[in-house]
DNA sequence: GCATTAACCACAG
DNA sequence: CTGTGGTTAATGC
């Protein structure tokens, strides 16, 4: 079986593309590819963190400990840098990333990814790029966090599996009803509640973790309204 | 007051 | 791990 390597890789970011060949062969030799399995923690929290972190392929779940109980902060599809906030703004991290379906991850040595940052400025602007969007994907979520209820917020989490994961109106749920709970600030009662009422009202039809959404455009109403 | 929203608790599959 | 029912506290007519 040939090897993969950073040359040859498919599923590079758009900051790698901008590396020149030199650069590559560099980011070959201080990277380590590791696969992980549903459930396994990729970084913890309070740990010390001291490499960049990419997603190659697979469902990533990016959470921090609150003060009563977990909070998912994201969910994130490979490909995609991880980690990038944690590892430059504190010597230890201040999220935990766990795999929430196979993962593929490259573990990026911090000096070789510090070097491209210094020397190649196309790659620069793409990192900065993408830390500006997440930055306003947080905004985004943080506003419907704190004024839209309940269902509003559970009705935008069906949409974010919809459209920005799996492009499809039916999909499989990768997350328990509390970790719903976790990602959208509900209580695992509400989150069953809240699914079985919309599965009630033909909005959705749930059927365990499987979900298709019957009338996107009453759902896209409730996530925006309420 | 009364209704609504949503969390907490308990208990059953 | 889920679903459901009762209870409770906060908020808004």
């Amino acid at each position: 079986m040939s090897q993969i390597t950073c040359i040859n890789c498919n599923n590079r970011s758009t900051a790698t593309s901008q590396l020149k060949d030199k650069e590559l062969s560099m980011l070959e030799a201080s990277c380590s590819n590791v696969k992980f399995m549903k459930g396994d923690v990729i970084f913890k929290q309070y740990a010390l963190s001291s490499n960049i972190i990419y997603v190659k392929k697979g469902l990533v779940k990016i959470h921090i400990n609150g003060p009563d109980r977990d909070q998912i902060l994201k969910i994130v599809k490979g490909p995609t840098y991880l980690g990038i906030p944690t590892t430059f703004g504190d010597k230890v991290n201040r999220y935990s990333a766990t795999a929430l379906t196979e993962t593929d991850v490259c573990f990026v040595e911090l000096s070789a990814f510090k070097e491209f940052l210094a020397t190649n400025s196309n790659f620069a602007f793409e990192i900065i790029k993408e830390l500006c969007k997440n930055e306003l994907g947080h905004f985004d979520h943080c506003v419907s966090q704190v004024q839209k209820q309940s269902q509003g917020r559970i009705a935008e989490g069906i949409c974010f599996f919809a459209d920005k994961i799996f492009n499809e109106s039916i999909f499989e749920l990768p997350l328990s009803r509390q970790e719903l709970g976790d990602l959208t600030g509900n209580s695992r009662e509400s989150v069953s509640r809240i699914l079985t009422n919309l599965n009630n009202d033909k909005v959705i039809s749930l059927k365990g973790k499987t979900i298709e959404i019957l009338n996107m455009e009453r759902l896209k109403g409730i996530s925006k309204n309420g």
